[in-house]
DNA sequence: AAATAAATTAACCAAATGGTTAAAATAAAT
DNA sequence: ATTTATTTTAACCATTTGGTTAATTTATTT
């Protein structure tokens, strides 16, 4: 009996999860998580006040599954190239595995930033403080080693998580304009990018490419 | 007299953009784009039917005003690298221009993909058979000629465009993650872009980088 | 100037929506 | 077993929302 049976309120939250990532704040609707929960519409307000509520504690939680994890890489002390090939790499296989995410992710944030600094305290001074500080420390070191052609840290880290991020994000136009709308050709291409973004950017800001591995 | 005045439908098409582009298909309201547009709510309708009916007409019209125009570089005889530096230099402009349309179209194309077939016929089949196939082609030749490192069409225009795309999109998360907030260093981050997007991909897929002016 | 057509509005409507209430069912405590 | 607390529901409610109608104002024809 090792199957514990999910507690309403934890129904609740990933029928909320899905309905919001689904539809957004702004077209998700109380009655259809209820529904999706398979719960009376009351019980959402008994346990999360209003949707507002309820939304916020759901992006949150995406948020930070969103954000930290995968940038611990950066912290290693591990070469450059062998980081951005990890990062790239694990980045993608949780961006593939949520893909719709990070579209959600951005919408809700550009439709009301103010969300940003909620979940502010948690995470993003760890993520700042601890892996972006760091990567750009790691990155300024091996530019005076002359490995690295010199990048600022901000330019290279937002190229790197573009490189990722875009395609799944733009897929509607990237499968229908470029692959004719042939799923296949965009899965393919996809996966194709997991050795291709991070082959792209040490390319481009390695001293001497014949030395990569 | 120059001066002509806007009809009512343009005044009621510019406020809905901006309600639009604004809120999203979900978010915006009627009431409000009458309000913006300093008109009888009734006169939306008498225009255009329904709520859906006005967002196509808008959407079209973004969506067209953003995909084609800057492609025509590609249809040019000119070196890869100096198309890569024009169309980003275009690109950019037009989108820190529209600073919001991206994120808008991406959202609303995610939410119902079925949109991207209403635009096709027009736009996307040019751009597909003008700029893509013209820029493939091109690619193919100097990669032929060893000028430029083998790369898939496909995974190179997306790099590029997500390399635009992407630092606009996602504003709030680099603006305050990264700079903390201070709008005049991201301004400076995107201003950088106009030089280093181009050269970070062309770093990346020259042979010889010597040779780069 | 009169008649006709087009543009604009105020008032209204039905449906949907987030949220509440009071009662019923279930579980926990005594 | 009985009380007490918790969980769940059915029925409501006020507001908002997209949309309509019928009348009024403005422009165009004749």
């Amino acid at each position: 009996m090792t199957e514990q049976e999910k507690s309403t309120e934890e129904t609740i939250f990933s029928a909320a999860t899905d309905e919001f990532i689904d539809k957004g704040f702004d077209g998700a609707r109380m009655q259809e998580i209820a529904k999706r929960a398979g719960i009376n519409k009351a019980l959402l307000h008994y346990y999360y006040r209003t949707k507002e509520k309820l939304f916020d504690a759901i992006f949150e939680k995406v948020f930070k599954t969103f954000m930290p994890g995968i940038f611990e890489v950066m912290q290693s002390d591990a070469s450059m190239f062998y980081k951005i090939e990890v990062f790239v790499e694990g980045y993608l296989t949780l961006i593939y595995n949520n893909p719709h995410i990070p579209s959600f992710v951005i919408h809700e944030l550009n439709r009301n930033p103010d969300r940003l600094p909620l979940v502010f305290g948690s995470i993003v001074n760890q993520v700042k403080d601890k892996a972006f500080d760091r990567f750009a420390e790691s990155l300024k070191k091996e530019i005076e080693e002359g490995k690295i052609i010199p990048i600022e840290p901000e330019q290279l880290i937002v190229n790197i998580i573009a490189l990722c991020i875009f395609p799944v994000v733009a897929k509607p136009i990237i499968q229908g304009v470029i692959f004719e709308n042939d799923k296949a050709r965009y899965k393919a291409f996809l996966d194709s990018r997991k050795k291709e973004i991070a082959r792209f950017v040490i390319n481009s800001i390695a001293v001497n490419r014949d030395q990569i591995s």
